[in-house]
DNA sequence: CAAAATATGGTACACTATGTATCATAAAGT
DNA sequence: ACTTTATGATACATAGTGTACCATATTTTG
């Protein structure tokens, strides 16, 4: 056998264990795991699961890579900078989340979560400012692409993290709307005030 | 005796305890801490560290404590939505970090980081709307006001964190400014387009 | 289908770290 | 000076980790 991966035990195992550390980070939080658990939950042994992870924290990037990949793959399909959309693109984003609330609650809350949120962010960041070059060719930025297209990305993560923390507060289409809102229009529309804002005109800037 | 804390000893050991900590977590990260080291750092004994703390989560929980109080201190001065100051005021929080990059690339890359994270963000909300409902007294928002100091809050603090991950990319004056740029002048600004926005006269919005 | 290959499960073991109990001593507080 | 109490040393029970070995079961391959 060339690859031990297309063994139908190895795929088994490995997806059963995957599994396992899902329901129980859903149902007793990731730091009170044990290896024993995971094997009860799996329906499998100790051994068995050393073979295949180096310990809880190696199963637990695969899984998140799953996850992850997951996410992705929801929402390649919308494209976040399209302004005049109604509803606005991001909402695709609010109704999967709010779909898989308690997956993403825990996963969020996890050990892995920083290294979720960065690659979450990076992602983000990526598909922002390439949405954003291809909208605007030629065009001639004030501002750096990477920090404008940063921007728009912590600011929708942020909001869509805070939801998941306060989840009655507003609806998802509500938050999709005002998150979209306040990044196009500006925090100054958000707040409806008109000032004489002629610093702008002489705003950027040299490093 | 009636309050224990005040025993020099007791004073002393929680001190050398959490300096210890933190220490080490500079050195070699949180997870690979045991108490032994933390006790050996602190030149005392494991006995002596279950006597104040509960584990090694615990001791964490109080460093943080102290961590976030300074930072709050060092950010307390600083009104985040004074839009015609020059530099920005968020500049202040910028040159702090940038003083305490080791310790708070660290802090916010531990166990607890999502604690602290949630915590400056609550915090950085809350002093924002403050400082939004003083400005603009009598003034109908068109926007729940907590939503938009939301928005202000994270997209500032993902761009700090963004920072310290990526602290050689820009320097803290530039991205305050232009992290002040977009909040306030909004992304539309930061790309310098100009567009026919009249979708945002009948902007918002009811729930 | 048979044979070879290999993943699994059971048991046992060494090791590390946690958290607690006890008691003599040192260092605070009064 | 006297009392209170925090500390440090030692010892111990417990839990969890990671590995070794071997018989068995299952899958792949020819």
């Amino acid at each position: 056998m060339k690859n031990p991966d297309e063994d139908l035990r190895v795929r088994r195992t490995e997806k059963a264990l995957r599994n396992a550390l899902i329901s129980l980070i859903l149902k007793k939080g990731y730091d009170a795991i044990t290896v024993q658990d995971i094997v009860d939950e799996a329906e499998t042994s100790r051994v068995t699961f050393y073979r295949h992870y180096k310990d809880k924290a190696e199963l637990l990037t695969t899984c998140l890579d799953v996850v992850y990949q997951d996410l992705v793959t929801h929402m390649a399909p919308c494209s976040l900078i399209d302004f005049h959309s109604d509803p606005p693109p991001v909402l695709i984003l609010y109704k999967y989340l709010e779909e898989n609330m308690a997956l993403y609650q825990a996963i969020l809350s996890s050990q892995g979560s920083l290294m979720v949120q960065k690659r979450i962010r990076d992602y983000l960041i990526y598909v922002v400012q390439r949405e954003i070059v291809e909208a605007f060719p030629l065009h001639k930025f004030p501002l750096p692409v990477n920090l404008v297209a940063l921007h728009i990305a912590v600011a929708e993560m942020g909001m869509l993290l805070w939801w998941l923390d306060n989840p009655t507060a507003y609806s998802a289409e509500y938050m999709a709307r005002v998150s979209h809102t306040l990044n196009f229009g500006g925090v100054l529309e958000g707040l409806g005030v008109k000032l004489p804002l002629n610093h702008h005109s002489e705003m950027p800037i040299l490093r």
